[in-house]
DNA sequence: ATATCTGCAAAAAGTTTGCGTTATG
DNA sequence: CATAACGCAAACTTTTTGCAGATAT
């Protein structure tokens, strides 16, 4: 199984593991914040995976370093990575479930202002040609293309009144972000 | 505004809507479920739009036309709406957040079965002609192709020992789906 | 030394479930 | 008329927050 391994995106090694959380300690020293045995280890359990673990994945990888670390510090620590933009967050688990009646083969462009999810498609994003990509990790049944950006009212929005935060054309009735 | 309006997805007009609706009529009766008139508002307010509205939005909407509907008949309906396959949910709030630590440009490729997500790259999917597709709905800062599918090791599993949902190596600790 | 970070516990937000009643086929 | 679906309320999961005490700089 070793030799045939198709590398798309090796395991890191230690070496390669190292220089991240070293990375990690200059960026965060340099941003002001404390580099902590919880944060160190926290930010070493991600480098060191390569299957993007959530929370409760990196809560018990850590508890085995540091039995004492609770869950709301791995939490905390993950969202303060993402603004520290040292990581990111997959599955843009943004908000809440979002419905689509259309069940033609379609791709979404998301705006990261609003949340509106709008579709598009493509003929040049034929599904068989993107999919050979990641075919040496499995079988590819659907491909699907996210474009993230500012969709066409929000762009309008910011260039009429500056920085407003007030019109949101993506979601009707009064939905709330983050509290 | 309405002149340059660039039509990628158009709004469905209300023959495509009552057809769309129709189409579901049919489709549950087929699978011997009951066509009630909250089953017909949701899936005709889903039908209508184009945003992809999560439950709550869906809620509200309803709730103009039958304002004694509740909202987890909204989530119920959404539910049964993907199982019999008339919906799709977006953006794979399926379980929790999932944090990356690679910061270079590349894709991933979800399995269907475990749920594990994987990395590839390929210089073929270069982000800039990828976007242009989505430029018509706004700007477009970054492009993220998702290839699901099923991994090599599900894909082993499943050969193996025929239908066995036990084994799942994407996610380490026994961690469940739903319940 | 002190301001930040941690751990605990409880709250918040979104989604699901149990149960008695309503209404579809 | 039998049975599926609804509405209500409460449970459950995941994530966030407030506060007293520990710790990195």
């Amino acid at each position: 199984m070793r030799r045939t391994e198709q590398k798309t995106v090796p395991e890191p090694g230690a070496d390669e593991i190292a220089r991240r959380v070293e990375r990690f300690c200059a960026a965060a020293r340099r941003s002001g914040l404390r580099v902590t045995r919880q944060r160190r280890e926290i930010f070493a359990c991600l480098a060191s995976s390569v299957d993007h673990p959530d929370a409760e994945t990196v809560f018990a990888a850590v508890r085995k370093t540091l039995p004492d670390i609770s869950l709301d510090t791995v939490y905390r620590t993950l969202r303060m990575l993402c603004d520290e933009a040292l990581v990111t967050e997959v599955s843009s688990r943004s908000e809440t479930m979002r419905f689509d009646p259309n069940m033609e083969p379609h791709h979404h462009h998301v705006c990261i202002r609003c949340g509106r999810i709008a579709d598009f498609t493509d003929a040049r994003l034929d599904e068989r040609s993107l999919g050979q990509a990641a075919r040496p990790l499995g079988s590819v049944i659907a491909v699907q293309v996210v474009a993230k950006g500012e969709c066409r009212d929000c762009a309008k929005t910011v260039a009429t009144k500056s920085g407003s935060s007030s019109a949101r054309p993506g979601l009707p009735e009064g939905r709330k972000d983050r509290k």
